[in-house]
DNA sequence: AACGCGGGGGT
DNA sequence: ACCCCAGCGTT
């Protein structure tokens, strides 16, 4: 290592500081020392804007104000409370870990590198960025904003895709942390990239350490970070049945339960097939039947309209859903009583449930256009 | 190493 | 249309 290049660490170092304490946003979980605020701050923000958590943040520490509380809630609670966040296991591994901080660590968020990464839903990040930022230890906390200013900093080429590519912007990450100084220069890296070295347009003009900044120097900013590409989303084509309730069920709609694991998992649904491509989801006598086969297959005697009375997408990370509500009514109501996986909602108690987006936004659209007829 | 896992915003 | 976001768990 050359000496200029410990002269641009120390530079990058002090001079990040300087600028983060002018700049720095006023986010809730600033406002906060309380280990168990920050954990629950960076959970939520895996994945995930800073604007989007905000409130989510304030609704989810104002319902499980303590490590405790949330320890002792019912899960579907602490579902309801992360509903359209999205990656819903990161709401269940909360919790668990939460429990298990109660009956293995008194209660406490540990401080141990070994304990806290172990809870679940911790890994290397986030295991780095409650170190540092809720204990000020010197461990680094490398996100994508963390690898994308380095990459551009150290004009490094190396394929921020890859795991190995992680470890090794940690060895750098940790070897920039200011004496004493982790919590804030960890968030003031993650707040660099964020508001200034940005993934398209970095503001290098505005930028605290562009002076020595290697990316930069060499003209090469929006080339970096090298990353490999996605696989494309892919398509899924489905239809789900409205179905209406008669009698006591008059002006309900019958939903069902996702299974316990996987997409969605345990959150409430329209009932609903897969087609095998679009000529098949182009074809309504095909969704009708398929409707009526399927449901059937689970005990439920319905009959389908052929007539589409909502359509939506949900884009996923890895697929798109393309559903198409076809109208329907159930033949037999008295059979649905004993299915744990059907129930009946209403408007009234809608907000009991924990819906996907997209199943919230085709019940309050069906909901509404019926009040509207 | 590759894949599954939500939803939203920026360009 | 594509990319990215204070990533993690499973296989």
């Amino acid at each position: 290592m050359s000496l200029n290049a410990d002269e641009s660490k120390t530079y990058f170092g002090e001079e990040l500081l300087r600028w983060y304490r002018k700049v720095r946003r006023d986010l809730p979980w600033r406002r906060s020392r309380d280990p168990y605020h920050i954990w629950v701050s960076e959970i939520m923000l895996q994945q995930t804007r800073v604007d989007t958590v905000i409130p989510y943040f304030n609704r989810f520490v104002h319902r499980f104000p303590s490590l405790t509380e949330l320890a002792l809630a019912p899960e579907e609670d602490v579902l309801k409370h992360w509903e359209g966040l999205g990656y819903y296991s990161r709401a269940r591994n909360l919790q668990s870990a939460a429990r298990e901080v109660v009956s293995e660590y008194g209660g406490r968020v540990p401080s141990d590198k070994r304990q806290v990464s172990g809870l679940k839903g911790v890994g290397p990040y986030t295991t780095g960025a409650i170190l540092s930022i809720a204990y000020n230890q010197p461990e680094p906390a490398v996100d994508g904003n963390v690898m994308r200013v380095l990459s551009r900093y150290f004009c490094l080429e190396d394929d921020i895709a890859r795991p190995a590519t992680r470890i090794r912007m940690e060895t750098l990450a940790q070897s920039l942390i200011p004496e004493g100084e982790a919590a804030d220069f960890n968030q003031a890296l993650m707040e660099l990239g964020a508001l200034v070295c940005t993934p398209k347009s970095p503001s290098c003009g505005e930028c605290p350490v562009r002076t020595m900044c290697l990316g930069r120097l060499e003209g090469r900013e929006r080339e970096l970070p090298v990353k490999t590409k996605a696989k494309k989303a892919r398509d899924v084509y489905r239809f789900a049945a409205l179905l209406e309730g008669k009698g006591e069920n008059a002006g309900k709609v019958l939903v069902r339960r996702r299974p316990e694991t996987g997409l969605l998992a345990k959150m409430w649904e329209l009932p609903h097939i897969e087609v095998p491509d679009a000529v098949a989801w182009e074809s309504l006598a095909e969704g009708k039947i398929g409707l009526e086969k399927a449901l059937a297959n689970e005990g439920l005697r319905i009959h389908a309209d052929e007539r589409v009375i909502g359509e939506a997408q949900h884009i996923f990370t890895h697929l798109v859903w393309k559903i198409r509500v076809l109208s329907a009514t159930v033949k037999d109501e008295r059979y649905i009583a004993d299915r744990t996986a059907y129930e009946w909602v209403s408007p009234d108690n809608f907000e009991d449930y924990v819906w996907p987006n997209v199943f919230r936004k085709l019940l309050t659209e069906y909901f509404i256009n019926r009040n509207n007829d």
